[in-house]
DNA sequence: CACATATTTGGAATAAATCTAAATGCGGCA
DNA sequence: TGCCGCATTTAGATTTATTCCAAATATGTG
């Protein structure tokens, strides 16, 4: 948790736990301890998890509300500023129960977009 | 394709190779096909690829625009009729490059959320 | 300390999806 | 029609992500 509450990069959970056992410090953390800790966290609702299409699951503390922007060519998760979101109408909803809605924008990062744009100089 | 066309259940990967290859009929497809199919659709922007945390990906052929509500419960992915979704402002996407955004309710479907108010009659 | 309960662990097991190399199908064309 | 090259399909093995499990360890209580 401590992890999470300072990267906000929106890591793996591999990556939480190689992070966790890098440096030979004493306070490692095996596999299934990190996935139950994860779980656990993500079912008391203070960390949010994160699904992204053929990728492994991410994970965030949660801070403010944010949306996410997602990345079509690297995956990476990112925050955008939190606005407000409309609902759906209640007739749409039906006997459903809802609880919380997501924004999620996708295209390319800042940083694939640049590196797009080199390699197709023209247009197109 | 015509299996997604027709059938707006939001089916997993498995679902589809498992329906093809049902009855008796000539036409199977092996379940290597079945995902080289499924991703071109994909990339070729005629189906829609819908990651659920903890669950296997769902497709839905790309039909009238729509959103997204997923069963906490039970996984299910099912439409909400569309409205359109404000953009974040300029200055907090920065370099990124838009291509698309996409709203996702979460709760209880209606099937799971009358499963639960038969569990705990009271409230809490 | 002795005991009960809770947490952690490593490794095996499962699930989803991808990869691979061989097999098959298909179109053109002499 | 028969042959060739190319594209697609296939079965199975492989990889990757995650969960399960039973043993080991820690923790709390009196």
């Amino acid at each position: 948790m401590a992890f999470l509450a300072e990267h906000h990069s929106h890591p793996t959970a591999a990556e939480i736990f190689h992070a966790l056992n890098r440096n030979g410090g004493a306070p490692r953390s095996s596999r299934a301890t990190t996935y139950n800790n994860l779980r656990d966290l993500v079912q008391a609702g203070l960390v949010r998890e994160v699904a992204v299409e053929g990728r492994a699951a991410r994970f965030d503390a949660r801070g403010m509300r944010h949306h996410h922007f997602i990345c079509d060519r690297c995956g990476n998760v990112e925050d955008l500023q939190w606005f407000s979101v409309p609902r759906p109408g209640l007739k749409s909803l039906g006997n459903r129960v809802l609880r919380e809605c997501e924004l999620i924008f996708r295209g390319l990062c800042s940083r694939c977009a640049s590196q797009r744009a080199r390699r197709q100089p023209g247009k197109k």
